[in-house]
DNA sequence: CCCGGGTGATAGACAGTGTCTACTCGCAGT
DNA sequence: ACTGCGAGTAGACACTGTCTATCACCCGGG
């Protein structure tokens, strides 16, 4: 391909793709220096070991959610309708790239106890948006619903749509709420991801 | 041990000690059945693939996670009382056992795909437990709130759960609270857990 | 001009893995 | 006593991550 940049870049791109379309399982280091086309000893000048490679592509991950997070994001300003946007693409994108999502948080692959040669940590890289959330949920309950801790109320809100996310894509909530039938096909996800935004945030008010 | 049992019950014995141990990626095939003493081919004629094997694993832990329930809800007759006691044993269950954990919800390990050769698939085996959640939640928020679906609401708390045990066993919450500070160290996973059930259940009512 | 040194990639080796297949051993039934 | 079969062994194969030696190339100093 164009692919002109260092070895570095193509390498983690390589990894990105695979994981998208194959799974966390397929990215193994030499397959991915195989669709990089160099050979398979090359990638340990920049990665000496398979979890740093695995975890420059979860940085990746992290990098491209956060950009949709900012896309989805510009211009709205009421703090419900952030937060709803904000809930909407993090399930969308543990969905659409469900192969990135699962790698993002396997603490076990990524390096994440040994601080990686350059670059903060990983876990550290969520801080940032960690405190918008906690602003946001604070402001969005504090008409009638204040929470006593923010952070503790937005850990939440955060841990709901983590979860959400994970189920779903496992397979579990799809096939609970099926059980429970009523809810038509493509309405369920979005019904469920409301319940979460009622709940954590008080219910909607129009 | 004693292990009077068959060879396949041993494998499985083994498999779940040893995630519980060394973690998920510790899971070989051959170290199960080195530690079983057999040679490398003989879980073959038990478990066809790894992941049968993996699955049989996992399958043994949503069994302990019941169980596990049925011991810490009993007695217990108030939904609220039973849904505190089910949400603190869920995460508790996620620390104690996080191998199991994460093992049980990794729908690539584990042949949830193709039907295993016997007993039912990996994800319906939650059913059940699912219903009974249905009907707490349904009961629980029956007086002055209650949820337009209670399946949805249901599957709302369950998520919630989830994603609150697998960040927290991920570390990130840990850090996240940690920068806004101001909770002692033990309790913040207990505020964490009466935050969700309050957002999902309604605030308690002592 | 030639000649070291260093960088970036190659290729081979090693231990380990999951899977497959051939083989052996003990023990039932006729 | 011979056969058939279930249960476990052992070897092979392709593959993986890691380590090490090697090679081509470029660039500055003499």
């Amino acid at each position: 391909m164009s692919t002109e940049g260092s070895l570095r870049e193509r390498l983690v791109e390589v990894g990105v793709h695979l994981v998208m379309t194959e799974g966390t399982t397929a990215v193994g280091l030499r397959e991915i220096a195989r669709r990089a086309g160099v050979s398979h000893g090359a990638p340990r000048r920049y990665f000496p070991t398979h979890h740093s490679l695995l975890s420059a592509i979860a940085r990746r991950g992290f990098a491209d959610l956060e950009a949709r997070f900012a896309a989805a994001m510009a211009g709205l300003t009421s703090p419900r309708d952030l937060l709803r946007v904000f809930a909407r693409e993090y399930v969308a994108y543990a969905l659409e790239c469900r192969g990135m999502f699962e790698l993002m948080f396997r603490h076990e692959l990524l390096d994440s106890d040994r601080h990686g040669s350059a670059g903060p940590r990983l876990r550290e890289s969520t801080l940032p948006l960690f405190e918008r959330l906690v602003a946001l949920v604070a402001e969005c309950r504090s008409a009638g619903n204040p929470p006593e801790d923010p952070a503790v109320a937005a850990a939440a809100f955060w841990s709901a749509l983590h979860g959400l996310a994970q189920l779903w894509a496992w397979g579990s909530l799809r096939l609970v709420l099926d059980a429970h039938a009523g809810v038509p096909d493509g309405e369920r996800l979005d019904r469920l991801v409301a319940e979460v935004l009622d709940a954590h945030l008080g219910p909607a008010v129009p």
